[in-house]
DNA sequence: CTGGGGATGGGGCCC
DNA sequence: TGGGCCCCATCCCCA
């Protein structure tokens, strides 16, 4: 199977230092961090900080099958001992703009459009049924996985283990990472706001970030600010003078390879193709 | 059609 | 080994 995408970039060692985004972060994360702390009494919503946040693998059948007990965000009986559990703290903490923040975007190269495939699997949730859910049973598949892949005829597994995913054709040769992989079919944190599922945490916090309208990331150049840092990024790269993303064809530079991508789709390099 | 924002998924790295 | 975070990538939607 493809694994491109486990390939590690070209500055995999260097530490991120988006120093412009750590500058506005550092003013505006006072902001957020009031408001939040604020608002953590005052809305409704703000309550997932607090208490909406319940990761308890046992509730995901019910919530594919029937989001309706979730609806409604009563302050049960919420397992916050659980490891995946929430709290204002975490968010309110700014771990992820207190400095953690990465390396200036600046004279960045300008990327040629080199499409990487995305590798999703699908069906996932097909697979997984009450009596799948428990880690144990997965790590239990999972030793089954390593034998039996190993006992197989593949090439790589001649020199290290394959550890497959149950759920789906994925292979990682290492188990934490395929434990990690699996999180994405067991989704384990669950926004009690909306009912929906994450693989993880910071994830979760993210979504979160949508319900209570949270927006730690503000562009330095304009002062309009994201609840991602992704976005804030691509976002700053409609402000660069040169894109990050080229075309091959005509010289013609991008803020996102999705405009790229439909760039080349739509004619530009219909020379080629 | 293009540009951009919002939201989200996922592997890799560090602690 | 697991959690947290980083970064990249992608999809969807809207102006």
């Amino acid at each position: 199977m493809p694994r491109s995408f486990l390939v590690k970039k070209y500055f995999a060692k260097q530490k991120p230092n988006y120093s412009e985004l750590e500058c506005q972060n550092d003013t505006s994360l006072d902001q957020f961090r009031l408001a939040e702390l604020s608002s953590a009494d005052s809305s409704p919503a703000s309550t997932c900080f607090t208490s909406g946040l319940v990761f308890d693998l046992s509730i995901l059948p019910t919530l594919y099958l029937s989001t309706s007990q979730i609806e409604s965000p009563s302050p049960g009986p919420l397992d916050l001992s659980s490891p995946c559990s929430l709290s204002s703290s975490a968010s309110s903490s700014g771990e992820e703009d207190e400095g953690r923040t990465s390396d200036p975007p600046s004279p960045e190269p300008v990327l040629t459009y080199a499409p990487r495939q995305r590798m999703k699997c699908t069906g996932v949730m097909a697979h997984i049924s009450p009596a799948e859910e428990g880690e144990e049973r997965e790590t239990s598949s999972i030793s089954s996985s390593i034998s039996s892949s190993s006992g197989s005829s593949s090439s790589t597994a001649a020199t290290r283990p394959a550890f497959l995913c149950k759920h789906c054709p994925k292979e990682y040769t290492s188990l934490g990472a395929l434990k990690m992989h699996i999180r994405s079919h067991t989704l384990p944190c669950v926004c009690t706001t909306c009912g929906k599922a994450f693989s993880r945490p910071w994830l979760l916090r993210g979504h979160i970030r949508t319900h209570t309208g949270e927006r730690p990331f503000s562009c330095p150049h304009c002062n309009r600010a994201f609840a991602d840092r992704s976005n804030l990024r691509a976002h700053l790269q409609t402000h660069a003078e040169v894109k990050k993303y080229q075309c091959g064809v005509c010289s013609r530079t991008f803020s996102r390879m999705s405009l790229l991508q439909k760039h080349s789709s739509s004619g530009c390099c219909s020379t080629s193709g």
